[in-house]
RNA sequence: GUGACCGUAGCUCAAUCGGCAGAGCUCUGGAUUGUGGCUCCAGCGGUUGUGGGUUCAAGCCCCAUCGGUCACCCCA
C-alpha cells in the first residue's frame, strides 16, 4: 500500500482555481447549443466493449491499445460481459438514439453532451490526459448538408463567444462507401512503387489504413503526399454535391474555413464531411468531428445519417489560458461576520446572523475557531467580502451590528466607513447596498 | 509503445568543489485585552520521489524504479 496516495497517471484533479475556466466553457456551450436547438443528453460512462470496437473500429489505436476494459462480475449463469470506460461519446449517443426509438421523433434529433468524462490509456502530455472531458454535439437522422454547416457554425460561434481567436476550421470530405474504396485503390497504386522509400510508419499504414498515409509528418514523405491523388478528385457525384453545399452554407454562416485535403481523421466510422478546429498558435486540434452515415446500421439500427463532434475541455481550457482569456471571476462574499469575544452568547449571535443572511440569499462567510478580532478582519479582507458585519459586547447589548465597508480604503477613519444597523434591518441594508 | 529533460516544504525556488537542508509566498499567532490591505517578529511545515551503490561524508556522483513535463505515435 502506498504511503501517500496520488491521483493515477493521467488522471487529474480539477481544482477550484481551474473551475472558472470550465464554468465559462460550460456556460457558453449551453447557451450556444441551445440557441441552435440542441438538447442535452447524458449517457453512461461504461458500455459494452463491443459498442466501441464495432464503431470506432478494430485496428484503430483507440480500440486496440487505449481502452480501459474489464470483465463485469459474472451473472447467475456465470457469464460476464466485457465492459469499457467509454473512449469517445458518439457511440453511446447513437446507441441511446436507437434504444429509445428517437427515430420516431421529428428528424434530425439534435443532442449535446457536456463535461462528460472519456478514458484513453495514452501517455499524458500537453492537452492530453487519460481521463479527459468532452463537450460534443450529435445530429441524427438527417443528411442535409445544412446540418453539417450548422454544426460547424455552432462550434465556431462557441469559440468566438468565449473570446478565443486565432482559430481555423479545417474541412475535408472523405467520401462514402461508394467512392472511398475506389480512391483508396488509386492511392495505393500511387504509393506502391514508392513504398520502399517511405518511412517505417507509412509501410504499416499502407496495409492497415492507407488513408492515414496522408497524415504522415515525416519530412521525407511530404513530397510524396503532395503528389498523391486527392480524394476531392475522386468523390462520387452525391458526395461531391453534398460537400459543395456544405461549403456554400458555411459561407452563409460566415464561418472561415480552410480546405485540407489531408484531413482524414482516425475513427473508422466517418463518412463525407470531416472537420477540426485548430489553434493557430499551438497547432493542436481543440475538437474533431465528422459525418457518420453508416454508424447506426453497424449497431443494428436502420440506416440513419448522423454527424457530430467532440471537443476537449482540457484543450479548450489550455487555449483560453494561452490566449489570456480571463473567465468571469468567482463572486466574493457580500458579508463577513466578525465576532469579538469568546462567550457562547456572542458566537450564537454571530451564527444566527450568518444563518439569517444566507437564508435571505446573501453570500456570507464568518470567522471560525474563535480567532482574534484582527485575524478575523484579515480573513474578511482576503475573502473579498464587500462588508464586515461586526458584533461585540456593545452591539449585542444594543441590538444592532456595525457594518464596515471593506472596499473603502484603510486610510479612511473607522467612523467614515462604519455604520450601525439594527439587527432586523440588516438584510434590507445589505440588499440595497 | 518510443525518446528527451526534470524530481528539495502546500506553491515558486536556493544550497559554491560532494561538507550542518535554506528563503520567499501561503497558513497560524503576535507587535495597546474589540478592528482589514503596508511593515516587522515568531511559529507550523522535509526520510531532498522511492530503493540500492560509491564515499570519511551524497540533495549533488552511479544504477534501478516510480512520478512529472515535453515531443513522437495517436487523438479531444
Amino acid at each position: 500500500m502506498p504511503e501517500h496516495y496520488r491521483a493515477l497517471q493521467g488522471f487529474k484533479d480539477i481544482l477550484p482555481d481551474e473551475q472558472p475556466y470550465w464554468r465559462l466553457i460550460e456556460k457558453t456551450a449551453i447557451e450556444v447549443t441551445e440557441l441552435y436547438g440542441y438538447r442535452r443528453i447524458e449517457t453512461p460512462t461504461v458500455e459494452e466493449t463491443s459498442l466501441f470496437s464495432r464503431t470506432t473500429g478494430e485496428g484503430t489505436d483507440i480500440v486496440d491499445k487505449e481502452m480501459y476494459s474489464f470483465n463485469d462480475r459474472p451473472d447467475k449463469e456465470g457469464r460476464s460481459a466485457n465492459l469499457s470506460l467509454r473512449p469517445e461519446g458518439t457511440a453511446g449517443v447513437v446507441r441511446a438514439y436507437l434504444e429509445h426509438g428517437m427515430f420516431q421523433l421529428a428528424q434530425p434529433v439534435k443532442l449535446y453532451y457536456l463535461r462528460e468524462p472519456m478514458f484513453r490509456h495514452d501517455k499524458p502530455q500537453a492537452g492530453r490526459v487519460r481521463e479527459h472531458h468532452q463537450f460534443g454535439c450529435e445530429a441524427l437522422g438527417e443528411s442535409d448538408p445544412a446540418v453539417d454547416a450548422e454544426m460547424i457554425g455552432l462550434l465556431f460561434q462557441f469559440y468566438i463567444s468565449m473570446g478565443l481567436s486565432n482559430l481555423h476550421v479545417s474541412l475535408n470530405s472523405i467520401g462514402d462507401r461508394n467512392c472511398r474504396p475506389q480512391y483508396l485503390e488509386r492511392l495505393k497504386e500511387y504509393y506502391l512503387p514508392l513504398l520502399d522509400t517511405c518511412c517505417d510508419d507509412c509501410q504499416v499504414r499502407f496495409y492497415k489504413n492507407p488513408l492515414r498515409l496522408l497524415d504522415c509528418k515525416e519530412p521525407q514523405d511530404q513530397a510524396r503526399i503532395a503528389g498523391a491523388p486527392k480524394i476531392a478528385d475522386y468523390l462520387c457525384e452525391p458526395c461531391r454535391e453534398h460537400f459543395a453545399a456544405v461549403k456554400r452554407y458555411l459561407d452563409l454562416y460566415d464561418v472561415p474555413y480552410q480546405l485540407d485535403p489531408l484531413l482524414v481523421r482516425g475513427l473508422d466510422y466517418y463518412t463525407r464531411t470531416v472537420f477540426e478546429v485548430i489553434s493557430t498558435t499551438s497547432k493542436q486540434a481543440l475538437n474533431g468531428g465528422g459525418r457518420y452515415d453508416g454508424l447506426a446500421e453497424i449497431l443494428g439500427g436502420k440506416s440513419t445519417p448522423g454527424i457530430g463532434f467532440g471537443a476537449g475541455f482540457e484543450r479548450i481550457s489550455l487555449e483560453l489560458k494561452r490566449q489570456k482569456v480571463a473567465p468571469p471571476p468567482e463572486a466574493g462574499p457580500c458579508a463577513y461576520v466578525v465576532y469579538f469575544g469568546k462567550s457562547a452568547e456572542m458566537k450564537d449571535a454571530a451564527v444566527r446572523i450568518v444563518a439569517e443572511l444566507r437564508h435571505a440569499a446573501i453570500k456570507t462567510e464568518m470567522g471560525y475557531g474563535d480567532r482574534s478580532a484582527k485575524s478575523q478582519m484579515k480573513q474578511a479582507n482576503t475573502s473579498g467580502s464587500a462588508y464586515a458585519i461586526l458584533i461585540g459586547e456593545d452591539e449585542l447589548a444594543g441590538g444592532y451590528v456595525t457594518v464596515q465597508d471593506l472596499r473603502a480604503g484603510k486610510e479612511l477613519a473607522l467612523e467614515a466607513k462604519q455604520i450601525k444597523v439594527q439587527r432586523d434591518a440588516l438584510i434590507d441594508y445589505l440588499q440595497k447596498a
